[in-house]
Formats: C-alpha cells, sequence, structure tokens
DNA sequence: CTGGTTTTCTGACTTAAGTCAAAGTAATTT
DNA sequence: AAATTACTTTGACTTAAGTCAGAAAACCAG
C-alpha cells in the first residue's frame, strides 16, 4: 500500500462525517475517494467552475475565499485536516462553485465526486444525519462569527482568534499556551475581516497589554485570563 | 374545523421543508404540531432556556437575537411565514436555546417538539434531505451576509436590504418598486449590524441620490438599477 | 553571503460610523 | 384632543479603522 493509503484511512477515520463507520464502510469511502495533490498557493477551484464535488483536508491549508467588487478579499473558511470544504453546494440547485479554494502550502485533498457521494449516501442514509450535524456546527460558527464581526472591534476579534487557534492545538492547558501561524498575517487579517495594518496595530496593542509576545510567526499567551476576558 | 387549523395546513403546505408531503403526511405533521399564539414584544424563548423544539411561523414576524456582553443587540434571524426558527439546535449537542426570539408583531407559530420530530424524521428519512437543502440555503444566506457586513459600508447594506425586500413581496417587477417595513427603523439597523441614528443617514443617502423615497414606513425605489449597483 | 522579493510594521492622514444630546415626529392612551 | 410614550432625525463630536507611502524585517534564490 502506498504512504498516502495509509494517511487516507487514518485521516477518514477523524472525519466526523464518517467517524462511526465500520472498517468495511470507510473501505468503501476511500475506495471512491481520489486523492489529489496542490502546491503551495495552487487553486482548487475557482468561483463559478462547474461543481464537480467536496474535499477532505489530509494534509496541509486550505483557504476559501471570494473577492468583491472592489477587489477586496474575503475569507470564508480556512479548513485543516480532517475538514471538509466545498460540501455545502452538494445539496443546493445551482451547479458552480461558490467561491475560490486555494492551498496555502503544499496539500493532500480527498476528492469525492457528487455523484459518488450520492451513491454512498443512498447505502447509508445515517450520513445525511452526520452531516446535518456537521451543517448544524458550522451555522454556529458562523453566527458567532457574524456576531463578533458586527459588534466586536479588531483587538478583541485577534483575541478570539487566538483562542480558538490554542484550544484547537491543545496548548491552551499548558501554563504558556502558544500558537505558530501557518498562515500569513495577510491572511489572518482578511480572515479577521480586516486589513494587514489594522491587524499589525491589534497585535501590538495586545503585545503593549502585556497580554501576549510576538515573536515573528509564534505567538505566546502571557495572560490567558485577559485574553478570554477581550474575546469576550 | 377551526379557522387556524386551514391557515396551519395552507401554511405548511408552503414551508419548503414539507412541500413534496402527500396529503396524509402533511396531515400528520399538523397533527404533531401545536398552535402558540403571542402577542407583540412577547417572547417566545430566550438564551439558555432548555430547548424543547422548533417552529415555522403561520402568521407575523419573530426576530431571533444575541444580546453582547457591552449590551448590544444583534439580530440572526428576521422570520416570516412560511419560515422555521431555532431548527438548528435540533442536531446539536447542547440541550439550549442559543438565543432569544421575539415577537414583533401578534404572530401565529406552529411548534414542534424536538421529541415528535425525531419521529417523524424515523418514519420520513427523505426529510433529512429537505433540512439539508435548508440548511445548505441558509449557509449561502449568512456567508453572503458576512461578507457583506465586513467588505460594505452601510448604504451598500442598505441597499441590499431593499432589494431583498422588494424580491421577497414582489414587486421589483414593477415599475416603481416600494416596501413598506412592518418593523421599525431601529430593528433594520440592528438587522443591518449598525445603529439607528447610521441608518438614517444611510437613508437620507439615498434619498439625496434620488434612488429612494422614503415616506414614513414606506420606501419607494424610484432607480432601481443604481440600487442595485450600490448593493453590489 | 548577497541582492531581490515578499511580508510586516510604522507614521501621517482621511473617513465611515459610533456616541451623546436634543429636537422633531408619530403612535397610543386616557 | 391632550398627554404620555415610543420612535426617528439631526447636529456636534469622537474614535476605530481604512488609505497611502515609506521603512524595516524576514525570506529565498543564485
Amino acid at each position: 500500500m502506498k504512504p498516502e493509503e495509509n494517511l487516507k484511512k487514518e485521516i477518514l477515520r477523524n472525519v466526523p462525517l464518517f467517524s462511526e463507520m465500520d472498517v468495511s464502510h470507510l473501505n468503501e469511502i476511500s475506495e471512491i475517494g481520489r486523492i489529489e495533490q496542490f502546491k503551495k498557493n495552487q487553486h482548487i477551484f475557482l468561483e463559478n467552475d462547474y461543481y464537480r464535488g467536496f474535499y477532505i483536508v489530509l494534509k496541509g491549508n486550505i483557504k476559501v475565499y471570494r473577492i468583491s467588487a472592489e477587489g477586496k478579499e474575503y475569507i470564508l473558511h480556512l479548513r485543516k485536516p480532517p475538514q471538509l470544504f466545498a460540501d455545502v453546494p452538494l445539496f443546493e440547485e445551482g451547479g458552480n462553485y461558490p467561491a475560490n479554494a486555494q492551498a496555502l502550502e503544499d496539500s493532500l485533498l480527498l476528492f469525492i465526486s457528487k455523484e459518488e457521494f450520492a451513491g454512498l449516501i443512498r447505502k447509508n442514509p445515517s450520513i445525511a444525519f452526520k452531516m446535518l450535524a456537521g451543517f448544524a456546527k458550522r451555522m454556529r460558527q458562523m453566527t458567532k462569527k457574524m456576531e463578533e464581526i458586527s459588534t466586536k472591534e479588531v483587538s478583541n476579534r485577534l483575541a478570539g482568534f487566538i483562542i480558538e487557534e490554542i484550544e484547537k492545538n491543545g496548548s491552551i492547558k499548558l501554563k504558556e499556551p502558544f500558537l505558530c501561524l501557518t498562515i500569513s498575517k495577510a491572511t489572518v487579517a482578511a480572515y479577521l475581516g480586516t486589513i494587514t495594518e489594522t491587524l499589525s496595530r491589534a497585535f501590538k496593542k495586545l503585545q503593549e497589554e502585556n497580554i501576549i509576545v510576538v515573536n515573528g510567526k509564534k505567538i505566546f499567551v502571557k495572560d490567558l485570563k485577559k485574553l478570554k476576558q477581550l474575546a469576550g
């Protein structure tokens, strides 16, 4: 078996959508999915491309974004293993991708075509419920983010972002939580709905208040309590 | 049959979730749902209340909102017939309502308990797919709104809101589209992620540019092309 | 290592939108 | 209809965050 195959099975087990499947089912999913490699900065699809199916991130980091009429980039999601993206259009009328997707680093994706997925869900209708749970969770996250963008200012949103990240990497439990950005600060800015200059000043502000220490791409949390307070 | 019963059946036929059900199924849904009346300003549920089930709007207007730590109201959704609300928590772990819901006018709702719904979906698994389609549509709307809030300014968001409303009431096809607000401008402001003063100025701006004419709660669209352009 | 590119930061300035206070208008009650 | 209340608009002011331009730092390829 190719080394990729092991990674594929390993990750599939962690995809919430497939988490309760037994081995034979996982093998089946593994069969219908096609592994695709993308170099850093390479696009996976563009807005308005014909919708072929969705992706599961096996390795790397993907940004899904749109460009506004005025040319401003707006980042809809950042996706790491074992997350899905472009799964929403599976259940929509229109036949095109509604946004752009680009690899932020060399990435490995599992592509599942809409036709294959239709077959899979026909055989395992319980996947529909998994999907509903996944959608529900994301809607919750989205409403939270929407609320944040319209009621909080940038430094508060940054505080929230840092907390999310140290929760994900588990270091929130340590005495000094930390995080190492795998994406550029310009990307973080667009994700928080702002621009690099403003983000830079927000980082400075948090540093001046002795809440964090920034060293290039590394961020050390000095005062988690205050950080949480800011994030609200 | 009570007059409410007719309204109930009539509306249920229009709920996308139930749209393709045959009469016997609709009757069944009608059976399990309980009609509830709410006076203007009355609350349907509050944040952190125990989650009992979801609602279908038969008549009236409902706002689902949250209050931020600083006391700012943020409106998540405005719901009219035949829309659903509080359906997302059906598929989530936590057992509480994640927001507040309040009637903006005297309203009639159909309440469906989570237990009854679980039974319904067991008998008609196809409802899960309807639900997925509904969630997908809403996620699309939410991403659109999020993008708008973080990239456009208030007058553009207002333009978008007016277009949505005249699309919904059908008057967009007329020579002079119009809309009659059923909610206060303070509510519109909170829905657009801003405050009354700023909204008032945005209305003024659109009027000064001869795009709309505002007369109390009535808004007449004079220049749909420009309005669409602003909305982007 | 070095020259060049990209990314990030800083400062000066502008602007959209928030705050506060007050006046004006509309709606409701008695 | 008068009075009370709620909603909306206006004006003066403040502020968060965007723009533009340039400096500094980090990253990479030859």
